[in-house]
DNA sequence: ACACGATGTCATCTA
DNA sequence: CGTAGATGACATCGT
């Protein structure tokens, strides 16, 4: 806990929110994953930075101090918060920015990640085996592909940040999709993926055993391979000759996963290089994807035979859980053979994880899920990779995540995340709303918060009286006293009890706004909760006047079993200790009524019940100096308390913003797309046209010389080349002009 | 002893 | 002008 209050430092929460508003970023969570709960999981939930109105009316008359919002409690509230809103994000598609920021972060420092990483070779098995039979168009598409791409890009001003190095996991993720589309569309994903593998192959041709890759495609696998790609390669778009080939129903079904492993090895090699860490996240996310996905979705066992039909007797899938004879032990073995160095890195990654990527893709497309990135590759993908599970496959990925998977996700889970998540399955399922998903939701919040609270408070009251041996006496007495004013707020609406209380103990309560009150009431279970656990005593400590009420609590009512004996003079001194020095000076100067009073009444009442007593001019004094500072503590509990919540609210807004940013890319990339279709289209029937016109000897047109011309009105004229160019020219110049 | 975080207090500004 | 709130800066306390 003292650890993670480091990371919640303002400094460090500054400057990560500056680093991402410049646009390098930063995620702590990568460097606390393990042990810690995630900064964000802090961070996200409702806050109520700028809404300072009214809450210090509302404060003083509801309960005392609450909860700090820094507290564990809420840790683990946010815990559950973060993990809900990144499983309801899954269903709009959005990455959780955890893997993505983590990714970036351990990625930068190794340089250039756009293709050339050595590490990319896992997706390349596919792509060696079809470079040879796609042969001689390889090469020509590649480049082809890539120039387009950027100069797509770089005609509508865009940094070309999707292709290159910046790609973001949403950005892979948007990729993917859209080769999905295009693939709805009869485009062939090859040509997008191509150059990528190209590229992948030429720098990592060391690292990849091509021989021996090759070797494990014998067969069919390698014949239907070859003949997918063949038929997706003759839709290259960027050959106009060629006319769009009719797709293979496997090639149809296949290519859909086989691009983004290309692209998404690229990016993820320095991941699965480098630190382990922020996988640890994305597998457990993976797993828990992989649960769902296995519950909700039907397996689609002809396709899954079909894919899945590979070359048998493959050593490697030994080492595997999957019952050997898979498919998927073949893609494990291509994956492994390919990747050489990566191997190892895999060997990180349980069974489970790797079965579920493994399983998904096909021969062709080893790994595409595998790349946790891909794991929110949306429903769409995912559902895919579900299809193509065989059922055995199934089974056996069950098996195999039996016994790990709890571990993972029980770290990350709770109760109320896996309530929540079934919860979530069931509106998926179901087709709830996210809305009433949510409203749900809070509904099994609240129920969750009693439950704590109540199963909590008793055994906390215990633990802390009995494990405080170190500590002092005045200690113990007094985490077990805040922690049963915990439990009864929790329990109770808790109404301010310092007026009830004796005269010059009861201090003034001071209380969260209302708008806090969720918040807040999250929080109350929490600290009997954490009492709990020893070393965490101390984190729901009070000072002054927040201990005082709960203190006097235990000295009023007759206390349970601490206060015996001569106990109760300790107590006094406790009380001493506890109150503050407004109070023991109140005390000193016979004030006669409660600090609380003196800060807390309006003024009209302040003033009448400073009329009612004699008062000498010290005393005078001291109660305006109590009432001013008593005002003024509260104003600096709530100055910093909103302070953290803009801080928080900024660090969300930054989130928000590179959503936003991610989700604006992904649409750029599909219009491109679309717009690279439909130009393909164009030349397609451009070609066609052309090849058909005949000149009055009955011979067709030389391309060199003629060329169609689109008319404004529809029609197309067949005009001397030269003609054409010229226009053409004109019309380049124009848009350029225009940006001038 | 020192660092650090949490909180209290003061001075100042603003409404 | 008085009051209350907000906030930066500093002090204090506990770990």
């Amino acid at each position: 806990m003292l650890s993670l209050k480091k990371y919640l430092t303002e400094g460090l929460l500054q400057f990560t929110i500056l680093l991402s508003l410049i646009g390098v970023r930063v995620d702590v969570d990568t460097y606390l994953t393990s042990q810690l709960p995630p900064l964000r999981e802090i961070i996200l939930g409702p806050s109520s930075a700028y809404t300072q109105t009214q809450f210090h009316n509302l404060r003083n008359t509801l309960d005392g101090y609450g909860i700090h919002p820094k507290s564990i409690d809420l840790d683990n509230y946010f815990t559950a918060r973060r993990l809900l809103s990144q499983v309801r994000a899954l269903d709009r598609f959005q990455v959780p920015t955890t893997e993505v920021n983590a990714w970036l972060v351990h990625r930068d420092p190794e340089g250039s990640v756009s293709g050339s990483q050595p590490s990319s070779g896992l997706a390349l098995e596919s792509s060696s085996g079809l470079q040879d039979v796609t042969g001689p168009d390889s090469g020509v598409r590649e480049s082809e592909t890539e120039q387009g791409y950027g100069e797509d890009l770089e005609d509508l001003g865009a940094v070309a940040p999707p292709v290159s190095g910046d790609l973001t996991k949403e950005d892979i993720d948007l990729i993917d999709i859209l080769w999905r589309q295009d693939i709805d569309l009869g485009a062939g994903r090859e040509i997008f993926d191509y150059s990528h593998r190209q590229k992948e192959q030429d720098v990592d041709k060391e690292l990849r055993d091509g021989a021996e890759q090759e070797s494990t495609w014998p067969g069919e696998g390698a014949e239907a391979l070859a003949h997918n790609l063949l038929v997706d390669g003759e839709t290259g778009e960027s050959f106009p000759a060629q006319f769009p080939a009719d797709i293979s129903s496997i090639a149809e079904a296949v290519p859909s996963e086989s691009e983004p492993p290309g692209l998404q090895n690229n990016l993820l090699s320095p991941l699965l290089t480098g630190t382990e860490s922020p996988f640890d996240l994305e597998q457990q996310w993976q797993d828990l994807m992989s649960i769902m996905e296995m519950q909700a979705m039907e397996v689609n066992t002809s396709t899954s035979e079909i894919l899945y039909n590979a070359p048998p007797g493959d050593p490697l899938s030994t080492n595997y859980s999957l019952a050997p004879n898979t498919p998927i032990n073949q893609n494990v073995s291509l994956h492994q053979a390919s990747l050489g160095g990566c191997s190892q890195d895999f060997s990180l990654f349980s069974p489970e994880v790797e079965s579920l990527p493994v399983a998904s893709s096909s021969m062709l497309l080893p790994l595409v899920p595998s790349n946790s990135t891909s794991l929110n590759s949306t429903f769409g993908s995912t559902n895919l990779a579900g299809l193509f599970f065989p059922p055995q496959l199934n089974g056996s990925t069950n098996d195999t995540a039996g016994p790990e998977l709890p571990d993972p996700l029980g770290g990350l889970l709770d109760e109320a995340m896996l309530d929540e998540i079934s919860l979530m399955d069931l509106a998926i399922e179901e087709g709830f709303n996210p809305v009433q998903a949510s409203q749900l939701e809070e509904e099994f919040d609240s129920d969750s918060g009693l439950s704590l609270d109540s199963s909590h408070s008793p055994s906390s009251l215990s633990s802390s009286e009995g494990s405080s041996s170190s500590s002092s006496s005045s200690s113990s007495s007094a985490s077990s006293s805040a922690s049963s004013s915990f439990s009864e707020e929790g329990a109770v609406g808790y109404s301010s009890d310092s007026e009830t209380l004796d005269l010059e103990e009861a201090e003034g309560a001071v209380g969260y706004q209302p708008e806090y009150s969720k918040f807040c009431r999250m929080s109350y279970q929490d600290p009997s909760q954490l009492s709990c656990l020893p070393y965490l005593e101390h984190v729901g400590h009070n000072h002054t006047y927040n201990m005082a009420p709960s203190a006097l609590d235990s000295a009023d009512l007759p206390p349970p079993s601490t206060v015996k004996k001569g106990s109760k003079e300790k107590q006094a001194d406790f009380l001493d200790k506890q109150m503050s020095r407004d109070e023991h000076r109140a005390r000193a100067m016979k004030i006669p009524f409660t600090n609380d009073k003196i800060i807390n009444l309006p003024v009209e009442e302040f003033n009448e019940l400073l009329s009612k007593y004699q008062l000498s001019e010290a005393q005078l004094s001291l109660i305006r100096d109590i009432r001013r500072r008593g005002k003024n503590k509260m104003a600096a509990q709530n100055c910093r308390k909103r302070k953290l919540d803009t801080i928080l609210n900024l660090e969300r807004d930054v989130e928000d913003l590179q959503r936003d940013k991610a989700r604006l890319l992904r649409e750029k990339v599909e219009f491109l797309r679309s717009l690279r279709q439909m130009k393909q289209k164009v030349q397609s029937l451009y070609q066609e046209v052309f090849g058909r016109l005949r000149d009055e000897n009955g011979r067709p047109y030389s391309p060199s010389q003629y060329a169609l011309q689109y008319a404004g009105d529809g029609s197309v004229l067949l005009i001397p080349r030269t003609l054409a160019d010229q226009q053409a020219r004109r019309q380049e110049r124009k848009p350029k002009d225009r940006r001038k």
